[in-house]
RNA sequence: GCACCCGUAGCUCAGCUGGAUAGAGCGCUGCCCUCCGAAGGCAGAGGUCGCGCGUUCGAAUCGCGCCGGGUGCACCA
């Protein structure tokens, strides 16, 4: 249950009623109402900008919609008043059992508690941590394997059908890279000096692959061409890469669905098949592409290639599918990739990029657009760069991997569930610092630390009522006389807990997991600080031992609070901490 | 030269798709433990929301133009 939004409907129930009245005038358009938290709780508990949307479509003062909508929303038993306040808006009190209800919900959801059916069962694709099979992921994958895993999560939760999907890119020449340098790998394990020149990856986690090709084929490659063995070290090594891969996304939490093959497109006529829906569409043709304004690249020249029109679907230029020596360009096989997808049933596509795949956003677009006729979104999600620290100092140097940072260093130090947070605790587009010291801090500004530790005090206090022989379980707790809760702290909280179903479908809707991160945050401060007002007032302590119904209905509160964070640190893939070490 | 992203408190960042007096953490100042976890809480100081026009009853949010930072810009993936 939203409140907002029944509310809302209540409030767009009453619009119709004036409508029929002849208050207000026949079709106007309430999709601009909106009913949210008021900014200062002084004013209500919910405000309605109704009278202010259609004052100038129906012709009217605002105040006197406002005046004419009060009188029949204060006749509903849920809204104990309704206030006209400043310029226009509605300010709504609610009948406090209103809000109890959330309470109520989350004890008996447990951590389903704000799931919604918003999504209406829609297929979803989300595609992410897509890096080359060449090597283990490093932190720029870890944030994108994180975004892409919180929001799959999210969107799950919020009723979409959801699908975790890994395009492997082995189809291109970086797969014959990898296998030189595997083949040299192969060469040191056989007691040879290993030539890796400077194109060829020099990553010791190559050195295993040469072990395992030694295993496999003794010295029999031992000086032959690269014609005999290209083939078969392509495959042996992009598979033992997978393997890497698939335990580093495990170290992280992070399951797919589907890891689709690039390579599966070439020869079975699937780039053929997409191009030929383009063409069909008469989005192909042979053509020279204008020249790159400003200072030209060097060497550059002009050639006739085959085209796709992507200027039709809102590209800046038209995009090369085929090289002018006939092969296939990097574009061809996303293309039929997609294509897949979309033929696969898909009604959204979401695809998770890092930072630096910035300029492919309007053509892959452009080419979702052409093969669905406009009908499958494709929403891409760009992943910023992230900075690590040690302690404020640049962490730069890898153990295993020599030039980059590798997901398992920061893993290995941090563990998932800090890493999983932190990596939340910006929006997408927004670089990241993350500290590997300040994230291991048990402190206020270690909001992963803030968060576990209201989680884990709700547990504590449940753990201490439950030794001195209260009943606290959630049946129990749900029966209590929530009434009982009348602090201003108290009515807070509640509050704060029933903006949850509207945030989540809000994080839904505009695919951005960090607002969990950050609603969590001000979820554990509110609590901490009703918490802590037990300190100053003792009555205001959660136990109060002569007075059983009280802290029955302050155990529920709070008991309401961590399954909140239970659940959603449960979309972010974070396991909620019983107690903090 | 073009495209995309960013510009909010000294620092790091939120800001609920246009709402009321713009928020949080850190840092700074001052308070609060005869303990349900002080690993915390309360309060104060601190902002021309990069700049300028425009749309609107109403703009940090939308549009246009600048300024500043980042990223990417022909057959490489």
């Amino acid at each position: 249950m939203n409140l907002f939004a029944e509310i809302k409907t209540l409030v767009l129930e009453n619009l119709n009623v004036l409508v029929t009245e002849g208050v207000l005038p026949d079709g106007l358009n309430y999709a601009n109402v909106a009913v949210e938290p008021p900014r200062d709780a002084l004013h209500g508990d919910m405000a309605t900008n109704a009278a202010m949307v259609l004052a100038k479509p129906a012709k009217m003062k605002p105040r006197d919609i406002a005046d004419a909508l009060a009188v029949k929303l204060a006749e509903d038993p849920r809204v104990l008043s309704a206030d006209v306040a400043g310029p226009g808006f509605l300010n709504l009190r609610l009948d406090p059992a209103l809000w109890f209800g959330i309470v109520i919900e989350a004890l008996s959801n447990g951590t389903d508690f704000g799931r919604s059916k918003m999504g209406a069962g829609v297929k979803v694709n989300v595609e992410f941590a897509s890096c080359n099979p060449t090597g283990p992921l490093h932190v720029g994958h870890t944030r994108g394997a994180v975004f892409g895993d919180a929001l799959a999560g999210l969107l799950d939760f919020a009723g979409y059908d959801v699908t975790r999907e890994y395009y492997i890119n082995d189809g291109g020449a970086q797969v014959d890279v990898l296998a030189r340098s595997a083949y040299e790998r192969y060469r040191e394990a056989n007691g040879l000096e290993p030539e890796i020149v400077e194109d060829l990856y020099p990553g010791d986690y190559l050195i295993p692959v040469g072990e395992a090709l030694k295993e496999k084929y003794g010295d029999s490659l031992i000086d032959q061409s690269e014609s005999v063995w290209l083939e078969d070290l392509r495959e042996f090594s992009t598979d033992m890469m997978m393997d890497l891969i698939r335990s580093d996304l495990a170290a992280l939490g992070v399951t797919m669905d589907v890891f689709f093959s690039e390579k599966s497109l070439y020869g079975t006529g699937k780039i053929e098949a997409a191009l030929d829906d383009l063409d069909a569409k008469g989005l192909i043709y042979e053509g020279v592409l204008e020249p790159p304004k400003g200072k030209l690249p060097e060497g550059w020249e002009a050639r006739e290639q085959t085209l796709f029109k992507s200027t039709e679907h809102g590209d800046d230029v038209d995009r090369p599918v085929k090289k002018s020596d006939g092969d296939w360009t990097y574009f061809a096989p996303d293309i039929a990739y997609h294509y897949d997808k979309v033929q696969r049933g898909f009604d959204e596509l979401i695809d998770v990029f890092g930072a630096d795949h910035g300029g492919y956003v309007k053509r892959m677009k452009a080419a979702v657009s052409a093969l669905s006729d406009s009908k499958v979104p494709l929403d891409i999600k760009l992943c910023q760069l992230v900075k690590l620290y040690k302690n404020g100092e640049p962490f730069k140097m890898s153990k295993r991997a020599g030039t980059f940072v590798l997901l398992r260093d920061v893993v290995d130090q941090v563990g998932p569930d800090v890493t999983r947070f932190i990596m939340l605790t910006r929006k997408n587009d927004a670089p990241l610092d993350f500290d590997l010291a300040k994230a291991l801090e048990q402190s206020k500004d270690n909001p992963v630390f803030y968060v576990q530790y209201a989680h884990a005090r709700v547990n504590s206090v449940l753990t201490k009522a439950g030794n001195a022989g209260i009943d606290a379980t959630d049946t129990a707790l749900s029966s209590s006389d929530l009434t009982l809760l009348k602090h201003p702290a108290e009515l807070a909280l509640t509050q704060k807990l029933a903006e949850w179903p509207r945030l989540l479908e809000t994080a839904g809707k505009t695919h951005e997991p960090h607002r969990i991160a950050f609603y969590l945050y001000e979820l554990a401060s509110e609590f901490h600080a009703l918490q802590h007002l037990g300190k100053v007032e003792p009555d205001m302590r959660f136990i109060q031992t002569d007075c059983p119904e009280q802290t029955l209905a302050r155990l529920a509160l709070i008991r309401a609070v961590a399954v909140a964070i239970a659940a959603g640190l449960g979309i972010l893939g974070v396991t909620p901490a019983k107690e903090m070490r």
